[in-house]
RNA sequence: GGAGAGGUGACCGAGUGGUUGAAGGUGCACGCUUGGAAAGCGUGUGUAGGGUUACACCUACCGAGGGUUCGAAUCCCUCUCUCUCCGCCA
Protein backbone atom coordinates (compact mmCIF):
# COMPACT_ATOMS: atom_id res chain seq x y z
CA UNK A 1 0.00 0.00 0.00
CA UNK A 2 1.35 3.23 -0.96
CA UNK A 3 1.27 5.97 1.79
CA UNK A 4 -1.97 8.36 1.84
CA UNK A 5 -0.26 11.23 2.43
CA UNK A 6 2.06 10.88 -0.10
CA UNK A 7 -0.75 10.38 -2.79
CA UNK A 8 -2.12 13.52 -0.85
CA UNK A 9 0.71 15.42 -1.52
CA UNK A 10 2.38 14.94 -4.49
CA UNK A 11 0.20 13.23 -6.62
CA UNK A 12 1.59 14.00 -9.92
CA UNK A 13 4.76 12.62 -8.85
CA UNK A 14 3.29 9.54 -7.59
CA UNK A 15 1.17 9.17 -10.76
CA UNK A 16 4.33 9.52 -13.33
CA UNK A 17 6.46 6.63 -10.84
CA UNK A 18 3.35 4.41 -10.95
CA UNK A 19 3.09 4.85 -15.09
CA UNK A 20 6.27 3.30 -15.62
CA UNK A 21 4.82 -0.02 -14.14
CA UNK A 22 1.53 0.50 -15.87
CA UNK A 23 0.08 3.20 -18.31
CA UNK A 24 -3.34 2.56 -17.40
CA UNK A 25 -3.29 3.51 -13.19
CA UNK A 26 -5.04 6.54 -12.27
CA UNK A 27 -5.46 8.45 -8.93
CA UNK A 28 -8.47 10.35 -9.46
CA UNK A 29 -11.16 8.92 -7.71
CA UNK A 30 -8.73 8.40 -4.41
CA UNK A 31 -7.89 11.85 -4.74
CA UNK A 32 -11.60 12.93 -5.10
CA UNK A 33 -12.84 10.66 -2.18
CA UNK A 34 -9.80 12.17 -0.22
CA UNK A 35 -11.23 15.40 -0.31
CA UNK A 36 -14.97 14.14 0.71
CA UNK A 37 -13.95 11.73 3.58
CA UNK A 38 -11.83 14.86 4.73
CA UNK A 39 -15.10 16.73 5.09
CA UNK A 40 -16.78 14.07 6.90
CA UNK A 41 -14.36 13.17 8.73
CA UNK A 42 -14.13 16.80 10.55
CA UNK A 43 -18.01 17.11 11.03
CA UNK A 44 -18.81 13.82 12.58
CA UNK A 45 -15.42 14.91 15.05
CA UNK A 46 -17.11 17.87 15.92
CA UNK A 47 -20.50 16.19 16.92
CA UNK A 48 -18.73 13.47 18.70
CA UNK A 49 -17.25 16.42 20.82
CA UNK A 50 -20.47 18.00 20.59
CA UNK A 51 -22.13 14.67 22.24
CA UNK A 52 -19.49 13.97 24.75
CA UNK A 53 -19.75 17.84 26.51
CA UNK A 54 -23.63 17.48 26.64
CA UNK A 55 -23.54 13.85 27.43
CA UNK A 56 -21.03 14.94 30.65
CA UNK A 57 -23.48 17.76 31.07
CA UNK A 58 -26.41 15.77 31.36
CA UNK A 59 -24.98 13.47 33.95
CA UNK A 60 -24.41 16.83 36.38
CA UNK A 61 -27.78 18.20 35.38
CA UNK A 62 -29.45 15.06 36.67
CA UNK A 63 -27.09 14.69 39.86
CA UNK A 64 -28.29 18.24 40.55
CA UNK A 65 -32.12 17.01 39.80
CA UNK A 66 -32.80 18.53 36.98
CA UNK A 67 -34.67 17.60 34.23
CA UNK A 68 -32.56 16.48 31.31
CA UNK A 69 -35.19 15.42 28.83
CA UNK A 70 -34.71 18.45 26.20
CA UNK A 71 -31.09 18.36 26.38
CA UNK A 72 -31.32 13.86 26.07
CA UNK A 73 -33.96 14.69 23.00
CA UNK A 74 -31.63 16.98 21.50
CA UNK A 75 -28.49 14.51 21.54
CA UNK A 76 -30.82 11.53 20.06
CA UNK A 77 -30.67 13.91 16.90
CA UNK A 78 -27.08 14.78 17.24
CA UNK A 79 -26.51 10.66 17.77
CA UNK A 80 -28.58 10.11 14.15
CA UNK A 81 -26.84 12.87 12.40
CA UNK A 82 -23.41 10.70 13.19
CA UNK A 83 -24.90 7.47 13.01
CA UNK A 84 -25.77 9.16 9.10
CA UNK A 85 -22.54 10.55 8.87
CA UNK A 86 -20.40 7.64 9.89
CA UNK A 87 -22.45 5.28 7.63
CA UNK A 88 -21.57 7.75 4.81
CA UNK A 89 -17.87 7.73 5.87
CA UNK A 90 -17.33 4.08 6.22
CA UNK A 91 -18.23 4.05 2.42
CA UNK A 92 -15.65 6.31 1.59
CA UNK A 93 -13.16 4.39 3.28
CA UNK A 94 -14.13 1.02 2.14
CA UNK A 95 -13.98 2.27 -0.97
CA UNK A 96 -11.23 4.43 -0.91
CA UNK A 97 -9.15 1.71 0.97
CA UNK A 98 -9.81 -1.30 -2.05
CA UNK A 99 -8.49 1.47 -4.37
CA UNK A 100 -5.46 2.12 -2.68
CA UNK A 101 -5.26 -2.13 -2.13
CA UNK A 102 -4.76 -2.16 -5.90
CA UNK A 103 -2.61 0.47 -6.75
CA UNK A 104 1.23 -1.06 -7.07
CA UNK A 105 4.22 -0.23 -5.39
CA UNK A 106 6.12 2.33 -6.95
CA UNK A 107 9.48 1.40 -8.82
CA UNK A 108 12.94 2.23 -7.00
CA UNK A 109 14.41 5.06 -8.92
CA UNK A 110 17.52 2.91 -10.15
CA UNK A 111 15.48 0.21 -12.04
CA UNK A 112 15.48 0.76 -15.44
CA UNK A 113 12.15 2.21 -17.25
CA UNK A 114 10.74 -0.75 -19.64
CA UNK A 115 7.47 -1.91 -20.85
CA UNK A 116 8.23 -5.91 -20.88
CA UNK A 117 10.94 -8.71 -19.70
CA UNK A 118 12.38 -7.41 -23.16
CA UNK A 119 13.73 -4.28 -21.63
CA UNK A 120 14.91 -6.67 -18.68
CA UNK A 121 18.96 -5.56 -18.72
CA UNK A 122 21.78 -7.92 -17.96
CA UNK A 123 23.64 -6.69 -14.57
CA UNK A 124 25.50 -10.08 -14.46
CA UNK A 125 26.65 -13.33 -15.05
CA UNK A 126 28.90 -16.28 -13.89
CA UNK A 127 30.67 -19.62 -15.60
CA UNK A 128 30.01 -20.84 -18.58
CA UNK A 129 27.72 -22.37 -20.84
CA UNK A 130 28.97 -26.18 -20.77
CA UNK A 131 30.12 -28.06 -23.90
CA UNK A 132 29.12 -31.57 -24.28
CA UNK A 133 31.28 -34.19 -26.24
CA UNK A 134 27.75 -35.33 -27.19
CA UNK A 135 24.25 -34.51 -27.31
CA UNK A 136 23.05 -33.41 -24.40
CA UNK A 137 19.41 -35.31 -22.87
CA UNK A 138 16.76 -32.77 -21.50
CA UNK A 139 16.07 -33.08 -17.64
CA UNK A 140 12.43 -35.43 -18.79
CA UNK A 141 14.73 -37.91 -20.59
CA UNK A 142 17.03 -38.44 -18.31
CA UNK A 143 14.50 -38.40 -15.13
CA UNK A 144 12.70 -40.94 -17.62
CA UNK A 145 15.77 -43.24 -17.99
CA UNK A 146 17.08 -42.77 -14.46
CA UNK A 147 13.40 -43.56 -13.09
CA UNK A 148 13.89 -40.68 -10.64
CA UNK A 149 11.40 -38.13 -11.92
CA UNK A 150 7.45 -39.72 -12.71
CA UNK A 151 5.32 -37.18 -14.34
CA UNK A 152 2.66 -39.10 -15.86
CA UNK A 153 2.17 -40.78 -12.33
CA UNK A 154 1.90 -37.28 -10.64
CA UNK A 155 -0.64 -36.35 -13.46
CA UNK A 156 -3.05 -39.35 -11.98
CA UNK A 157 -2.65 -38.63 -8.86
CA UNK A 158 -3.61 -34.85 -8.59
CA UNK A 159 -2.98 -33.55 -12.31
CA UNK A 160 -0.46 -32.27 -15.09
CA UNK A 161 2.14 -30.54 -12.82
CA UNK A 162 2.39 -32.11 -9.88
CA UNK A 163 5.93 -33.74 -10.03
CA UNK A 164 6.41 -37.38 -8.28
CA UNK A 165 10.12 -37.59 -7.57
CA UNK A 166 11.35 -41.04 -6.64
CA UNK A 167 14.29 -42.92 -5.37
CA UNK A 168 18.05 -41.11 -5.91
CA UNK A 169 15.19 -38.23 -7.36
CA UNK A 170 13.62 -37.92 -4.14
CA UNK A 171 16.53 -38.20 -2.45
CA UNK A 172 18.68 -35.37 -4.74
CA UNK A 173 15.49 -33.28 -3.79
CA UNK A 174 15.66 -33.49 -0.75
CA UNK A 175 19.58 -32.83 -0.44
CA UNK A 176 19.34 -29.82 -2.35
CA UNK A 177 16.78 -27.99 0.11
CA UNK A 178 19.02 -29.15 3.15
CA UNK A 179 21.70 -28.02 0.78
CA UNK A 180 20.40 -24.16 0.50
CA UNK A 181 18.34 -24.22 4.01
CA UNK A 182 22.45 -25.29 5.20
CA UNK A 183 23.87 -22.40 3.95
CA UNK A 184 21.63 -19.96 4.20
CA UNK A 185 20.85 -20.52 8.20
CA UNK A 186 25.17 -21.99 8.99
CA UNK A 187 26.91 -19.26 6.28
CA UNK A 188 24.70 -16.40 5.46
CA UNK A 189 22.95 -15.80 9.19
CA UNK A 190 19.38 -16.59 8.59
CA UNK A 191 16.98 -17.86 11.34
CA UNK A 192 15.29 -21.17 9.85
CA UNK A 193 11.32 -20.77 10.07
CA UNK A 194 9.38 -23.89 8.80
CA UNK A 195 5.79 -22.05 8.33
CA UNK A 196 2.26 -23.18 7.53
CA UNK A 197 1.58 -23.59 3.65
CA UNK A 198 -1.59 -22.29 4.23
CA UNK A 199 -2.78 -18.66 5.46
CA UNK A 200 -5.82 -16.33 5.21
CA UNK A 201 -6.90 -13.49 3.71
CA UNK A 202 -5.30 -10.95 5.82
CA UNK A 203 -1.70 -12.43 5.21
CA UNK A 204 -2.15 -12.79 1.46
CA UNK A 205 -3.39 -9.24 1.44
CA UNK A 206 -0.62 -8.13 3.70
CA UNK A 207 2.25 -9.35 1.23
CA UNK A 208 -0.13 -8.25 -1.95
CA UNK A 209 -1.18 -11.51 -3.66
CA UNK A 210 -5.07 -10.13 -2.57
CA UNK A 211 -7.14 -8.94 -3.42
CA UNK A 212 -5.35 -9.24 -7.34
CA UNK A 213 -4.51 -12.70 -7.89
CA UNK A 214 -6.86 -14.53 -6.33
CA UNK A 215 -7.99 -16.57 -9.37
CA UNK A 216 -3.59 -17.85 -9.51
CA UNK A 217 -3.98 -19.46 -5.93
CA UNK A 218 -5.59 -22.58 -4.74
CA UNK A 219 -7.97 -21.84 -2.22
CA UNK A 220 -9.65 -23.95 0.32
CA UNK A 221 -13.19 -22.54 -0.07
CA UNK A 222 -14.68 -23.97 3.37
CA UNK A 223 -11.81 -22.27 5.47
CA UNK A 224 -11.49 -19.46 3.17
CA UNK A 225 -7.59 -20.50 3.34
CA UNK A 226 -5.48 -20.34 0.79
CA UNK A 227 -2.00 -22.76 -0.77
CA UNK A 228 0.92 -20.33 -0.52
CA UNK A 229 2.26 -19.60 -3.69
CA UNK A 230 5.54 -18.86 -1.59
CA UNK A 231 6.98 -18.73 1.98
CA UNK A 232 7.18 -15.20 1.74
CA UNK A 233 4.16 -14.93 2.48
CA UNK A 234 3.82 -16.92 5.59
CA UNK A 235 7.14 -15.42 6.50
CA UNK A 236 6.83 -11.95 6.07
CA UNK A 237 3.68 -11.90 8.06
CA UNK A 238 5.26 -13.47 11.04
CA UNK A 239 5.44 -9.84 11.80
CA UNK A 240 2.42 -8.68 10.98
CA UNK A 241 1.02 -6.19 13.51
CA UNK A 242 4.03 -5.68 15.33
CA UNK A 243 6.45 -3.02 16.39
CA UNK A 244 9.97 -4.74 16.39
CA UNK A 245 12.93 -3.31 18.64
CA UNK A 246 14.66 -0.99 16.63
CA UNK A 247 17.68 -2.87 17.62
CA UNK A 248 16.79 -6.42 16.68
CA UNK A 249 16.78 -5.40 12.73
CA UNK A 250 18.12 -6.90 10.25
CA UNK A 251 15.73 -9.47 10.99
CA UNK A 252 16.84 -12.36 8.68
CA UNK A 253 14.48 -15.70 8.17
CA UNK A 254 15.13 -18.48 5.66
CA UNK A 255 12.50 -21.58 5.47
CA UNK A 256 11.57 -23.96 2.98
CA UNK A 257 7.84 -24.33 1.79
CA UNK A 258 6.50 -26.37 -0.98
CA UNK A 259 4.58 -23.89 -2.82
CA UNK A 260 1.32 -23.83 -5.34
CA UNK A 261 0.45 -22.10 -7.96
CA UNK A 262 -2.26 -22.29 -10.82
CA UNK A 263 -1.02 -20.82 -13.68
CA UNK A 264 -3.89 -20.07 -14.68
CA UNK A 265 -4.10 -18.53 -18.39
CA UNK A 266 -0.47 -19.88 -18.66
CA UNK A 267 -1.32 -23.08 -20.96
CA UNK A 268 0.46 -24.04 -23.75
CA UNK A 269 3.32 -22.17 -22.40
CA UNK A 270 6.43 -24.37 -20.87
CA UNK A 271 4.22 -27.42 -20.25
CA UNK A 272 6.91 -29.94 -20.38
CA UNK A 273 8.52 -31.18 -17.21
CA UNK A 274 9.32 -28.90 -14.38
CA UNK A 275 9.47 -26.05 -16.78
CA UNK A 276 6.27 -24.81 -15.11
CA UNK A 277 4.66 -26.61 -12.71
CA UNK A 278 1.76 -26.59 -10.23
CA UNK A 279 3.88 -27.72 -6.80
CA UNK A 280 7.54 -26.83 -6.65
CA UNK A 281 9.70 -26.81 -3.49
CA UNK A 282 11.32 -23.48 -2.53
CA UNK A 283 13.63 -22.07 0.25
CA UNK A 284 12.66 -18.28 0.76
CA UNK A 285 14.93 -15.27 2.20
CA UNK A 286 13.14 -12.94 4.31
CA UNK A 287 14.47 -9.64 5.86
CA UNK A 288 13.17 -7.19 7.78
CA UNK A 289 15.04 -4.05 7.28
CA UNK A 290 15.59 -0.18 8.49
CA UNK A 291 14.07 1.68 5.52
CA UNK A 292 18.11 2.97 4.88
CA UNK A 293 19.31 -0.34 4.94
CA UNK A 294 17.07 -1.95 2.17
CA UNK A 295 19.30 -1.23 -0.83
CA UNK A 296 21.89 -2.33 0.24
CA UNK A 297 20.46 -5.27 1.44
CA UNK A 298 19.09 -5.97 -1.86
CA UNK A 299 22.67 -6.91 -3.35
CA UNK A 300 23.32 -8.82 -0.49
CA UNK A 301 20.19 -11.04 -0.53
CA UNK A 302 21.44 -11.27 -4.25
CA UNK A 303 24.22 -12.52 -3.31
CA UNK A 304 23.21 -15.36 -1.19
CA UNK A 305 21.11 -16.64 -3.54
CA UNK A 306 23.58 -16.36 -5.90
CA UNK A 307 26.00 -18.64 -3.97
CA UNK A 308 24.01 -22.19 -4.34
CA UNK A 309 23.55 -21.96 -7.61
CA UNK A 310 27.71 -21.64 -7.58
CA UNK A 311 28.60 -24.13 -5.27
CA UNK A 312 26.10 -26.26 -7.46
CA UNK A 313 28.55 -25.10 -10.50
CA UNK A 314 25.60 -23.80 -12.49
CA UNK A 315 25.79 -21.17 -15.14
CA UNK A 316 23.68 -18.15 -14.60
CA UNK A 317 22.86 -14.63 -15.23
CA UNK A 318 21.47 -11.78 -13.46
CA UNK A 319 18.42 -9.10 -14.53
CA UNK A 320 17.76 -6.33 -13.78
CA UNK A 321 13.73 -6.35 -14.17
CA UNK A 322 12.58 -3.22 -15.76
CA UNK A 323 9.74 -1.20 -14.47
CA UNK A 324 6.66 -2.91 -16.72
CA UNK A 325 8.09 -6.24 -15.29
CA UNK A 326 8.15 -5.33 -11.96
CA UNK A 327 5.72 -7.51 -9.94
CA UNK A 328 2.72 -5.79 -8.06
CA UNK A 329 4.48 -5.18 -4.74
CA UNK A 330 8.11 -5.03 -5.75
CA UNK A 331 9.87 -1.54 -6.38
CA UNK A 332 13.19 -3.57 -7.45
CA UNK A 333 13.77 -6.99 -8.66
CA UNK A 334 16.82 -9.04 -9.46
CA UNK A 335 16.02 -12.45 -11.32
CA UNK A 336 18.84 -15.10 -11.34
CA UNK A 337 17.93 -17.08 -14.93
CA UNK A 338 19.87 -20.69 -14.39
CA UNK A 339 21.03 -22.05 -17.90
CA UNK A 340 19.52 -25.25 -19.54
CA UNK A 341 21.67 -26.99 -21.88
CA UNK A 342 18.84 -28.52 -23.08
CA UNK A 343 16.48 -25.98 -24.02
CA UNK A 344 19.51 -23.81 -25.17
CA UNK A 345 18.26 -20.71 -22.85
CA UNK A 346 17.89 -19.33 -19.38
CA UNK A 347 15.63 -20.58 -16.95
CA UNK A 348 14.22 -18.14 -13.84
CA UNK A 349 15.15 -19.81 -10.65
CA UNK A 350 15.17 -16.84 -8.40
CA UNK A 351 13.37 -13.46 -7.60
CA UNK A 352 15.15 -11.09 -5.22
CA UNK A 353 13.24 -8.06 -4.41
CA UNK A 354 13.05 -4.94 -2.22
CA UNK A 355 9.38 -4.22 -1.03
CA UNK A 356 10.12 -0.90 0.35
CA UNK A 357 7.40 -0.27 2.94
CA UNK A 358 4.75 -1.25 0.72
CA UNK A 359 4.26 -4.58 2.24
CA UNK A 360 4.74 -3.32 5.63
CA UNK A 361 2.51 -0.55 5.36
CA UNK A 362 -0.10 -3.16 4.36
CA UNK A 363 0.50 -5.35 6.93
CA UNK A 364 1.36 -2.50 9.74
CA UNK A 365 4.92 -4.09 10.62
CA UNK A 366 7.05 -1.32 12.23
CA UNK A 367 10.09 -0.89 14.29
CA UNK A 368 10.67 1.44 17.44
CA UNK A 369 13.81 2.46 18.32
CA UNK A 370 14.33 3.32 22.55
CA UNK A 371 12.18 6.26 22.94
CA UNK A 372 11.30 6.64 19.53
CA UNK A 373 7.97 6.47 17.62
CA UNK A 374 7.32 3.82 15.63
CA UNK A 375 8.18 3.51 11.60
CA UNK A 376 7.22 1.22 9.03
CA UNK A 377 9.82 -1.06 8.15
CA UNK A 378 11.23 -2.19 4.87
CA UNK A 379 10.66 -6.05 3.83
CA UNK A 380 12.55 -7.54 1.63
CA UNK A 381 12.70 -11.32 0.01
CA UNK A 382 14.37 -13.95 -2.66
CA UNK A 383 14.12 -16.94 -3.49
CA UNK A 384 17.18 -19.01 -2.22
CA UNK A 385 16.00 -20.75 -4.44
CA UNK A 386 13.64 -22.80 -6.09
CA UNK A 387 14.16 -26.48 -7.29
CA UNK A 388 11.98 -26.81 -10.04
CA UNK A 389 14.03 -25.30 -12.97
CA UNK A 390 16.96 -25.55 -10.15
CA UNK A 391 16.58 -29.30 -11.16
CA UNK A 392 16.43 -28.87 -14.80
CA UNK A 393 19.91 -27.05 -14.84
CA UNK A 394 21.34 -29.26 -12.59
CA UNK A 395 20.55 -33.16 -14.04
CA UNK A 396 21.00 -31.22 -17.64
CA UNK A 397 24.58 -29.88 -16.63
CA UNK A 398 25.65 -32.57 -14.34
CA UNK A 399 24.91 -35.43 -17.05
CA UNK A 400 27.33 -37.59 -18.33
CA UNK A 401 27.65 -39.26 -21.44
CA UNK A 402 26.66 -42.69 -20.56
CA UNK A 403 23.31 -41.34 -19.62
CA UNK A 404 24.08 -40.55 -16.01
CA UNK A 405 24.25 -37.91 -13.77
CA UNK A 406 27.84 -36.49 -11.34
CA UNK A 407 26.43 -35.49 -8.07
CA UNK A 408 27.74 -31.93 -7.63
CA UNK A 409 30.09 -32.35 -4.88
CA UNK A 410 28.66 -29.75 -2.94
CA UNK A 411 25.26 -32.33 -2.85
CA UNK A 412 27.45 -35.41 -1.62
CA UNK A 413 27.59 -34.92 2.09
CA UNK A 414 23.68 -34.60 1.85
CA UNK A 415 23.27 -37.74 -0.60
CA UNK A 416 25.32 -40.11 1.82
CA UNK A 417 28.56 -39.55 -0.37
CA UNK A 418 26.81 -40.46 -3.97
CA UNK A 419 28.93 -39.44 -6.19
CA UNK A 420 27.00 -40.81 -9.68
CA UNK A 421 23.04 -40.91 -10.25
CA UNK A 422 23.16 -44.07 -13.50
C1' G B 1 -17.43 -31.66 16.81
C1' G B 2 -19.65 -30.97 22.26
C1' A B 3 -19.32 -28.43 27.31
C1' G B 4 -17.13 -24.68 30.23
C1' A B 5 -13.66 -20.42 31.44
C1' G B 6 -11.36 -16.22 29.62
C1' G B 7 -9.19 -12.15 26.16
C1' U B 8 -8.02 -4.56 29.56
C1' G B 9 -1.70 -0.52 28.28
C1' A B 10 5.58 -3.23 27.58
C1' C B 11 3.94 -6.81 31.64
C1' C B 12 0.75 -8.14 36.00
C1' G B 13 -3.91 -6.59 37.48
C1' A B 14 -8.69 -3.43 39.14
C1' G B 15 -12.83 -1.66 36.94
C1' U B 16 -21.62 -0.49 40.56
C1' G B 17 -23.42 2.57 32.36
C1' G B 18 -21.60 8.99 33.43
C1' U B 19 -14.38 13.53 32.99
C1' U B 20 -11.75 5.96 32.86
C1' G B 21 -6.84 6.69 28.03
C1' A B 22 -8.37 3.73 31.77
C1' A B 23 -7.01 2.67 39.62
C1' G B 24 -2.86 -0.03 41.76
C1' G B 25 1.67 -2.52 40.94
C1' U B 26 5.97 -3.93 37.91
C1' G B 27 9.09 -2.36 34.17
C1' C B 28 11.23 1.71 31.51
C1' A B 29 13.07 7.08 31.01
C1' C B 30 14.61 11.52 33.34
C1' G B 31 15.65 14.22 37.84
C1' C B 32 16.83 14.54 43.19
C1' U B 33 19.63 11.92 46.80
C1' U B 34 24.96 9.29 46.93
C1' G B 35 32.07 9.19 46.85
C1' G B 36 29.62 5.44 43.50
C1' A B 37 25.61 1.98 43.46
C1' A B 38 21.20 -0.02 45.72
C1' A B 39 17.18 1.65 48.40
C1' G B 40 14.21 6.05 48.81
C1' C B 41 11.67 10.42 46.79
C1' G B 42 9.70 13.21 42.51
C1' U B 43 8.21 13.57 37.38
C1' G B 44 7.08 11.26 33.03
C1' U B 45 5.91 6.90 30.11
C1' G B 46 0.29 3.95 24.26
C1' U B 47 -1.34 3.94 19.07
C1' A B 48 -3.84 5.99 14.91
C1' G B 49 -6.41 10.00 12.57
C1' G B 50 -7.71 15.23 12.33
C1' G B 51 -5.83 20.05 13.47
C1' U B 52 -1.69 23.80 14.25
C1' U B 53 4.19 27.33 11.41
C1' A B 54 4.82 24.84 16.06
C1' C B 55 1.99 24.10 20.54
C1' A B 56 -2.89 23.83 22.16
C1' C B 57 -6.89 21.16 21.09
C1' C B 58 -10.40 17.40 19.01
C1' U B 59 -11.78 12.16 17.63
C1' A B 60 -11.22 6.93 17.89
C1' C B 61 -9.20 2.58 20.21
C1' C B 62 -10.01 -2.03 26.73
C1' G B 63 -9.76 -9.43 21.00
C1' A B 64 -12.96 -8.04 16.04
C1' G B 65 -17.62 -6.40 14.08
C1' G B 66 -22.65 -4.95 14.91
C1' G B 67 -26.67 -3.28 18.44
C1' U B 68 -29.14 -0.76 22.84
C1' U B 69 -28.44 4.29 25.24
C1' C B 70 -28.19 11.38 25.77
C1' G B 71 -23.73 8.49 27.30
C1' A B 72 -20.62 1.66 26.78
C1' A B 73 -14.24 -1.28 28.90
C1' U B 74 -18.94 -1.98 31.54
C1' C B 75 -25.64 -4.33 28.87
C1' C B 76 -27.20 -7.48 24.19
C1' C B 77 -25.89 -10.27 19.48
C1' U B 78 -22.31 -12.43 15.98
C1' C B 79 -17.41 -13.81 15.01
C1' U B 80 -12.43 -14.89 16.47
C1' C B 81 -8.38 -16.51 19.50
C1' U B 82 -6.44 -18.83 24.12
C1' C B 83 -7.07 -22.36 28.20
C1' U B 84 -9.62 -26.88 30.61
C1' C B 85 -12.62 -31.33 30.02
C1' C B 86 -15.06 -34.90 26.52
C1' G B 87 -15.20 -37.01 21.51
C1' C B 88 -12.43 -38.04 16.98
C1' C B 89 -7.71 -38.57 14.86
C1' A B 90 -1.85 -38.60 11.78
Amino acid sequence: MLDLRRIREAPEEVLRALHTKNPNLELDEILALDARRLNLLQESEKLKALRNTESRAIAEAQKAGQDAAPRIAAMREVGDRIKAVDGDLKEIDERQHDLLMRLPNTPHPAVPVGRDERDNVEVGSWGEKPVFTFTPRNHLELGEALDILDFPRGAKIAGSGFPVYKGAGARLERAIINFMLDLQTLEHGYTEIFPPFLANRESMTATGQLPKMEEDMYHAVKDDLFAIPTAEVPITNLHRDEVLPGESLPVRYAGYSACFRREAGSYGKDVRGFLRVHQFNKVELVQFTRPEDSDRTLEELRGHAEEVLRRLGLHYRVLALCTGDLSFSSARTYDLEVWSPAEGRYLECSSCSTFTDFQARRGSMRFKDKGGKPQILHTLNGSGLATSRLIVALLETWQTADGGITVPPALRPYMGGLERIA
